[in-house]
DNA sequence: TGGATGTTAACTGTCAACACTTGCTGCTGT
DNA sequence: ACAGCAGCAAGTGTTGACAGTTAACATCCA
């Protein structure tokens, strides 16, 4: 019948219902809830929950269940610092494999998102944002920095929508985006990388002046007082 | 009794095990087995499995089940790329914290280095190696910079001492370190992170011109042509 | 002899039941 | 009232058994 595994179906479905935010963070996962909602024995839901928290996107507390993770402010700080040295490493490798075919997907990427910033699409453009740094990490042709970089966006990118606050006007964050592609296009690694390293640097000095109190309730507003818990699907 | 939980205590048995060699890469891993020599169930060892396989210590083949992991060297120099970006990172943090006794922590290292490089200890020449590296990792106070690093040095350090033949003579290598400390201590974070990234970048030449053959000769012996198994312990 | 096919042993995937912790609730005594 | 303790309910940790798949071996036919 199904050619995949349970816990693998288990795993994307938990996963998606996360990074899709209807398990908000500080939601408690348990298991038996799980394994009736999914039709399925606790050991699938267990073995999903252990690799989910391999991913950083769910805490297991040893002999108290797991519990959506959620990130402070400094956590947050923390995953974007990692980022900038992934993605600045990911455009260096990139800008000496690029081709034509590259620029002009991300040139297409960029107009995109002007479009969707005139339109006021926010999904959209948030979307095209992450498919435009996903570009560079996938172009990179570096397997184990795919990994880590999914991995850290994975726990970032939850928060995306919420993060808008943090980006501010859309239209200098394009304008950052076209000149990176320039400097592609020019072939100069070590413009890019500056240029990129300035992009992200933006959402991070932003964060750093909110207080601790602003950004819970901004991007964590469902971690307290009362711990939902998760149910069906 | 145990404090521990099975699970965390075959976890620890399973990757210290795998990072001494004692299983070396291409080892398959059988529940059946496993569970038999640590005397507990089949469950705890999946759960271990699992995690080592978040770790990347080990593949898991679905339905086919668990192998020890072996790196090629196109995965080896993808690892060294993004250590180097981590570490960069490490030092550009750790130069704006450091202290008085950091310094004086890392001076030591280096003039224990020295020593073991005088007495042919290689052994505790790579120990003390990774401790300096790992010192600026911790002195960040980047908690998930540390997890990121803690995994990709993770899938490389079983490979640290066969790998004694990319880094050549030791002295060049512990002039580096000092040149590094010295950076630190000046408080110049770019200095420090070009120092770094050159020191890194040695073994990295290296393993440039050995070819797939003669790596997998070095650093994989074991993988083939016919896999061990696992037994006991 | 060589290749395709049936058979079988070994192993993983999954389940349901049991044991043990943990945190709560309500009692008791002061 | 309130602190402390006992009992209880809920949930995780662990186990052993069963089912399904894989891969190797033996067998059969050209």
């Amino acid at each position: 019948m199904e050619r995949r595994t349970l816990t693998e179906q288990v795993l994307e479905a938990l996963r998606k219902a996360i990074l899709e935010d209807r398990y908000p963070p500080g939601t408690e996962l348990q298991e038996v809830a799980l394994a009736d909602s999914y039709g399925v024995s606790r050991g699938p839901i267990r073995e999903a929950l252990n690799r989910l928290s391999a991913e950083g996107l769910v805490t297991i507390r040893p002999r108290r269940g797991a519990v959506v993770t959620g990130l402070s402010k400094q956590e947050f700080l923390e995953a974007y610092q990692v980022r900038e040295a992934l993605e600045v490493l990911a455009v260096k490798l990139t800008v000496e494999r690029a081709d034509d075919e590259l620029v002009a997907q991300l040139e297409q990427y960029v107009s995109d998102m002007d479009e969707a910033a005139a339109a006021d699409d926010i999904d959209s453009f948030f979307d095209l944002n992450s498919s435009f740094h996903k570009e560079f990490i996938e172009a990179s042709g570096n397997r184990r920095l795919q990994e880590v970089h999914a991995q850290v966006i994975g726990t970032m990118g939850r928060y995306r929508r919420r993060s808008l606050v943090l980006r501010g006007d859309l239209r200098p964050s394009i304008e950052e985006h076209r000149q990176i592609v320039e400097a592609v296009r020019k072939g100069d690694p070590d413009e890019a990388a500056e240029l990129l390293a300035h992009h992200i640097s933006v959402p991070q000095k932003r964060l750093l002046e909110l207080t601790e109190a602003e950004f819970a309730k901004d991007f964590n507003s469902a971690e307290v007082p009362f711990a939902t818990t998760a149910k069906e699907l």
